[in-house]
DNA sequence: TCGTATTTGTACGTATGTATT
DNA sequence: AAATACATACGTACAAATACG
């Protein structure tokens, strides 16, 4: 037991987050503080516990959620232990966020936003649960390293959704933000397909590509809870593109879920 | 509360699991059997927990694992819900699984393995971890649909993995049953990455492509617990092959994790 | 080899907080 | 405003795996 670490984590200002999350920052930062290192064991459960002035449930909560992240791994009669730093995996795209922008090998330092409305299609009807003669948004951006373009994401979302969330239409600039902040906040999920696209006239125009050109193409269809809310597809050059992602096995328990 | 399902799940054979992860699939077989529908809201967390005889706590563990699953939704003050069919997601390439044979948009109905040894590269025992002038075994596993190539598995295990696990090394149709055996365990995890390659002359002609031809390369370091046992490239080509993947926005609690 | 102590995993009961109806 | 339902938190007890003498 280390007595210089402050006893109790309850007295930290963030107090409308529970109480399980607030220890699970406390014992996140020591582990980048160094406090516990790559490979050493952690302080038992009831001395962590203990000393963190919570209940060993609420510190297993805790670490539960630091074994998601892949930072521990907790073994059954031994202990509990931070992972090495080369097993500590940074998020892949199994986490929700733009692969145009994370995963590109160049920094992209400029976008291109255009946004145009049209009338939904059947196809599009269905997938979104409209109305007829309901509107569609595309937004279209163009992401670009240093004047050359890397890659091309085609937003669709409903008009309603747009309407919903208040996003000023007029400027290209606020939508581009709202799209961003939209796709990062939580509880919203998608269901997407990876796979090889070749440029057709129009894409191959926008990327400086030949038309033909094999592109990397991720398409996916978002939900908010229990609505889908965007279908989008980003279009990324095989040259400056490599998509990250960690892969598990977590339970089956005998049954293939 | 329905009066024809049988009272408990605690007299069930399988004595063996904890109690709630039989919860979770006496459950799990409501759902697949219809008893709960899509949409339909659960019996609350209290009747559930007195109908199956446990406490509301293990009842909410196994309900933690449906959820994960994307099997049902909790709604503080509302209650659970099953997810509409067009919701539940099948497990994608987040799942630690074999994407040539899962993936595949034709039945794979053949392959052609092949094994052979080699001296560890500086590069290999570096990621292995491995005594110096260890030998690597470099298993080559082409896929075939109706004759047709569609991909090749390349894989890296070094020979003191096999020969911890017991592998049989003369037969390779045992070779290849270990290798999709050991995959699929428990407590295994990937670092990997998808890319566009094109196919090098050895490769074309193994997969009947043209030089340079693109293909998806899924190219990735397994690890079991804390230590790396495999390194493997699946080469897919683009016809036959479409990843489809899970993402999520998680908690990040302000913090990215 | 065999206990014994330690550590994590599971399970229960209870109480209270918070969101929805 | 009251009732309902899920979320959080605590305390306790025992089981299971491991470590150690």
């Amino acid at each position: 037991m280390n007595a210089k670490i402050p006893a109790s984590v309850k007295t930290e200002n963030k107090k409308k987050l529970p109480l399980f999350v607030r220890v699970y920052e406390s014992i996140y930062n020591r582990l980048t503080e160094g406090v516990y290192k790559p490979g050493e064991q952690l302080p038992s459960e009831s001395d962590l516990a203990e000393e963190l002035e919570v209940s060993r449930g609420t510190l297993r909560q805790a670490l539960l959620l630091l074994q998601e992240d892949g930072l521990i791994i907790n073994h059954q009669g031994k202990g509990s232990f931070v992972l090495e730093k080369s097993l500590q995996l940074n998020p892949g795209i199994e986490r929700l966020n733009n692969p145009l922008i994370i995963y590109a090998n160049v920094s992209v330092d400029q976008v291109k936003v255009d946004m145009q409305f049209q009338i939904a299609t059947d196809k599009h009807r269905e997938q979104f649960k409209l109305e007829p003669s309901s509107l569609i948004s595309l937004i279209e951006i163009i992401y670009y390293s240093q004047g050359t373009p890397t890659g091309l994401a085609q937003i669709f979302i409903p008009y309603e959704v747009l309407v919903e969330n208040q996003v000023v239409l007029s400027d290209n600039d606020a939508v581009y933000e709202f799209y961003n902040q939209f796709i990062g906040q939580e509880k919203l999920f998608a269901d997407s397909k990876v796979r090889i696209a070749y440029a057709r006239k129009s894409t191959a125009n926008m990327l400086h590509i030949k038309e033909g050109a094999p592109m990397i193409m991720m398409e996916e269809q978002v939900y908010q809870t229990n609505r889908q809310v965007i279908f989008q597809k980003y279009f990324m050059l095989p040259d400056y593109y490599e998509l990250k992602l960690q892969r598990h096995n977590d339970r089956h328990f005998g049954k293939q879920v």
